[in-house]
DNA sequence: AGTTAAGCGAGACGGTACGTCCGGTCTTGAA
DNA sequence: TTCAAGACCGGACGTACCGTCTCGCTTAACT
């Protein structure tokens, strides 16, 4: 859930053919929706914010959400990824030949995001909301988790090419490692979540507590 | 929010002095109305479960609920608590002077209990209800998150003393970097909770990744 | 509240204004309703017919229930005028020349009325109910109290032409005297309400207990 | 329910063998719990007054009405005999030969009662409560209605014996006919509850319409 | 350019659950 | 034993939304 307003809706095609006729879309209403329902979170929060809020917000009727969305989590998802629609793929991340000074400015930028209060209400509820709804977790891990997964590995493979990690490293764990930290810190609230903090993270996992 | 089933509740006294005369409350209703949360929501799911069925269930009048809990989050809470109810204060971690051994053991059980169908679910729900409800995240952070980081804390300075670990270690930093990638993993699903992982997790951030 | 059956609503126009889109109404659940309504009030009496049990006979949910009426009473008043819904006017009273016949048949008509089970109970409970609640008192006057004052008015002036009546008499008193009785007896009970009294009522308020 | 203020409890002794031992009875509750019922009545309506209230009001427990009294309205028609507690019986109604002047007088008495706000708010709800609670309409016409029948009837035979009303006139129809109207017009508000139609009620029903 | 079928706003519909109020019963401790 | 206090089970209240549906209107695509 990091960087997701670097993303791209992957697979739009697949989405919209078991979808009625895409192409008469309103895309004035769409907008309409995905930025109504960001503000009524950002407002009041995610429980607070219903279907039937959203639309009148929107000024929209209620069907042309349920047309073209299965839940209130998948318009928060879309509406999440709003600003990267035009994006062609996921950004990679910075390769610079500094494994720890790069995974340090991602970590940050991510802590950027997650401050920012437009992105951390909604990024929170879809956190949370994918654990109840199956169909969302598909959607959540094809088009946010799976490319972020991709662009890290990539950058682990990168720096086990280099000889900076060791081959035979399970990247998952890996990855649990390095953002697993951040994301608990995110949740539970159990400290403040800062670049230093961030940095911290860098080091005491690449280089071990002791 | 591991070893939940090990905790007390630490606050009883203070608590009671803001309710309705808790001398006259029923312990059968009590007991019913958590007993039949914990059933819902293993059978059901959280989101599911209602107030209203929680009180069918039990065989209890609504009110009954709302008189003693503010909220669904609250009763869940309770119930989780439930095993734990006579106990005097929360059991600390093992120390055999093997940081890493013990906590391997630890971790193992975190994620027994974890998979536990019973405590999951209710967990999982805790975990994301507490991001909307402040209310109910001071309860958490008083009577489960915060005895848990106490003893966790404990067990890490015994490691300072004893060399084990940097005598100017961050403490939330290394608990953010223990229990954080379990706690990812949990959530995230990016890969299987596994004994085997949690003590991939131990060895990797007490020795670092490379 | 006699000769119910034979009124209409005189003021749909109005009454509709101030509405939801009316056009859009199902007649199917408002029929259902206010069958169910008289059902339910014939077989357990007002006070224990609920609007949630209106709503689950009728196979309704509550909201159209309460986006129509705004009380239990007021579908009840609708219940009642529901077999002359599509009467054009409120028939007059008969008019043979001879007063005191026409006023017998007429009372007569009414003690069948109100012995008929089906419209007792529910026009008992309309005439306590308005006496609590100012809007449904207005409805009442308006759709079945004005229109039946309206009709014996016209019946007493063609009398008072005739010269049966003096051409000074107080109409309002002439009506309390007349149907005063019936009424009294009615609702409390200090007598049988039969044909026999109907016709000793007429007699005596026209020729005086003396 | 005129005059009531003038009435006694006729059947105390019946009313209390059925009852708790009496003699522990608290004087203070008693009354404080009728006052306490009049005035939320007053205040609030009929409706809107609960038992819950009236024992909050009156500083009181609810097992204390409910060991005392039936029904909401069983209260409220004690309430109303608070005035006339003391009293032996029934005040007759006035007998100086003049039959017209006499039930001038009495009627324009019940005008007043029924005009102050205090005793008209409960007499109405207990007017109507009666529809649909036989209990509570036994006690009402043993302790207000029949008395209150039995002075009017010793009035009307007086009147026979004086040769002011025909010697076979049926009494019972003769009440219905005096007080009917006047019940008419306070229940249903045909039209203005005043001294002067008291008056004109007594003349038409004495000497007839025409 | 006219026809037609979709998407659209609006919002009524049958439902479920909410959180509250109160009914009538039961229990506790003080007087 | 009564009383004030108030917890208890239960039922109904009136409201908020759910997801489905139907109505006319608008609008784009295909005659």
């Amino acid at each position: 859930m990091q960087q997701v307003s670097s993303l791209v809706k992957t697979d739009r095609l697949v989405y919209f053919l078991a979808m009625p006729n895409a192409t008469r879309r309103s895309e004035r209403s769409r907008q309409a929706i995905l930025t109504a329902a960001l503000d009524l979170v950002e407002e009041a929060g995610y429980a607070r914010t219903s279907i039937e809020g959203i639309a009148a917000r929107a000024g929209v009727g209620k069907q042309t959400i349920y047309r073209w969305w299965p839940s209130k989590g998948a318009v928060l998802l879309d509406a999440l990824l709003l600003p990267s629609e035009g994006d062609e793929g996921v950004e990679p991340l910075p390769d610079t030949g500094d494994l720890a000074a790069d995974l340090k400015h991602v970590l940050r930028a991510t802590v950027d995001e997650l401050r920012n209060p437009r992105y951390d209400g909604p990024m929170r509820a879809l956190a949370t909301e994918i654990l109840h709804d199956p169909a969302l977790h598909v959607q959540w891990s094809e088009r946010i988790d799976g490319p972020l997964t991709e662009i890290r590995e990539v950058r682990l493979r990168s720096a086990q090419a280099a000889g900076e990690l060791p081959a035979d490293l399970d990247l998952a764990l890996a990855i649990d490692l390095i953002w697993g930290p951040l994301f608990h810190r995110w949740l539970q609230g159990s400290g403040p979540l800062t670049a230093e903090f961030a940095d911290a993270v860098v080091d005491s996992a690449l280089d071990g507590l002791r």
